[in-house]
DNA sequence: GCAAAAAGCAAAACCGGTTTTGCTTTTTGT
DNA sequence: ACAAAAAGCAAAACCGGTTTTGCTTTTTGC
């Protein structure tokens, strides 16, 4: 009776020491000794057996027989970041309660190596994949929608593809946002955002300029690098406040531009004078003086559907896209003097 | 030729249509066509076929049959928290450069669930195990020790367990950061923890202690709750920074205490007036005027020491268990007035 | 008391790979 | 020209499960 490496036994072993066959073994375990036919001493002999030596079933294996892998695949751009993480852990408990684990991966909006992960988590044999795509990703996404792969993009899409999707309502939240800080009286609003393609930053940049334009305002935008190699986006907004300095009012597009944001504003000593509005929320927002109002999305609301919406997919292949959003909240917090 | 669900195809199938054998395309796939002595010509027949109809291995039968599942289990307490978050991404980063991906879960602190982790992630045939325990994991690991299962904790141990093991100078920052504020000035000196037993909060409460002991100081300690069921943290600090008016400055445990400390402070307006220090750092620690020093973890340090604490561990079973202490630095920032 | 039905299980086929073995055929050496 | 060696690959065994099939033996019905 030769233990394997991790120290438990096979289903074959098992049924060699009990002198019943595999199929026994494997019947009793699965608790279909009923349709299966087997005498309650038999069952409870294996059962017995089972507990004493603490067996525990190869997943591998089990799953190659099945085609079930009981696993989901979650790719994201950065589980590090502050939306992000918290919604890895909300999709990872609402997974859970269907027993599944999740695989992760973290793109840092690499196309390639989004790819590559896709790639292997297919090989993998993941049941299905929730995925923040990068901003091309259109071929990986066809692929697998092709093979009817179970398959719910979120916070972002492809444009022009047709997908399960749960996001927010980015360009209404934005619009809001912006107006706010013109009822608050800032006269000349800028926004920073990212040299990115990513269609829900195109429409938080849309709504902003659509709402300056309506008010016959003229826009001050910066873009800042996206994948943060090139230079430092505190001094690029740094230099670009200095150089505008009639900006009073600033809509940032994402949390860490916020950030960014934050930082540069504290080196000019302008955290009084600048009203500031940000997509995502932050805890620093309700430290600063003054607290900072932001556009909330409601991250385990959006975690929920994201898996609500995998399930169902998963339950029937065939079930045409859905698209779901869920509204974000504007926060409002105490207006800067 | 039938295909698969996922679109591609077997191997077995590959064989059927170009009239080999399972094992002579297994061999070319594997680039092994030269010790298999497979002929150029059929190789190459092989390759073109394989390229033509994207094939795409299954990793649960490779797995199955290398007993290698290029997986690695991460366990951590949150993923959306601001140090294992990060420190997730890090791991995530290094591993993929040995060819593994992840499988994560969050314990969120509870024990019974981090049992249950453990657990499926072995059925799932992981290859190792990278683990924050809760701090009731102390039979876990010793399964997993007993059945030689590569394992590396980090950011807490289990008392009297020897294992592989990456965590901070938890003792000697704690010292630091509390003589800091001292040397500050700060006269009565607060400590805010969580009630649990975990050995690094245990150490950081030890350090805060002795320092205030050996300057005959009174402590003033409170403990706020780490499952953050009962009450409201920023409640609890909030009345305990009320009830002990003589206390100038407070040491805070960790990032989450930290937050909520931050918040209590605002709501009773003493940013300007209690001197601040906290284990791990924060963006917002940067922000807030004046700016609050902290103990600051190199999470990508840590996260490389773990990862490479597993390989080695991965590439030699036997090898003796390892522990590594990677110093913090205290971050000093613009005193408080 | 005897055929048909049901019980109880062993055996085999399968999931999709890897790896070892061993059978032809061709090449080499003398 | 003939044996030994090498080439080229098919076949089989294996990884650890699940599920279907089918062979005994016992039970039931009449």
């Amino acid at each position: 009776m030769l233990a394997r490496k991790n120290g438990s036994m096979s289903i074959s072993e098992i049924a060699k020491h009990l002198n019943v066959s595999k199929s026994t073994v494997s019947l009793v375990i699965n608790g279909k000794a009923e349709e299966g036919r087997i005498s309650k001493a038999s069952a409870q002999r294996i059962r017995d057996y089972i507990e004493e030596i603490g067996y525990k079933p190869n997943a591998l294996a089990k799953s190659l027989a099945t085609g079930k892998s009981r696993t989901i695949g979650l790719i994201v751009e950065n589980i590090g970041d502050s939306f992000f993480g918290p919604i890895a852990l909300h999709i990872e408990e609402y997974l859970r309660k269907h027993e599944y684990q999740v695989l992760y991966s973290s793109t840092m909006g690499d196309n390639t190596l989004a790819a590559e992960i896709v790639q292997t988590m297919l090989e993998k044999q993941v049941e299905g994949i929730i995925l923040a795509p990068t901003d091309a990703m259109r071929t990986e996404v066809e692929h697998m929608l092709k093979s009817k792969v179970p398959l719910v993009l979120f916070d972002r899409k492809i444009p022009n593809v047709q997908t399960n999707y749960v996001g927010t309502d980015n360009y209404e939240a934005s619009r809001q946002a912006v107006e706010h800080l013109l009822q608050q009286g800032y006269e000349r609003i800028g926004m920073v955002t990212i040299d990115s393609q990513q269609p829900q930053m195109q429409d938080r940049l849309r709504a902003y300029r659509e709402v300056l334009s309506e008010d016959g305002r003229e826009e001050q935008l910066l873009y800042v690098s996206f994948l943060a190699r090139s230079g430092d986006p505190v001094d690029a907004i740094t230099k670009w406040l200095k150089k505008n300095p009639q900006i009073d009012g600033v809509f940032f597009s994402t949390n860490y531009v916020c950030i960014a944001g934050l930082k540069a504003m504290r080196k000019l000593d302008r955290e009084q004078t600048l009203g500031v509005i940000t997509f995502d929320d932050l805890e620093v927002l309700e430290l600063m003086r003054p607290q900072i109002s932001c556009v909330r999305q409601p991250l385990e609301k959006i975690a929920k559907a994201v898996v609500q919406m995998l399930i169902e997919q998963l339950n029937d292949r065939d079930k045409p896209f859905n698209e779901k959003i869920i509204k974000s909240k504007l926060q409002i917090r105490e207006s800067s003097l």
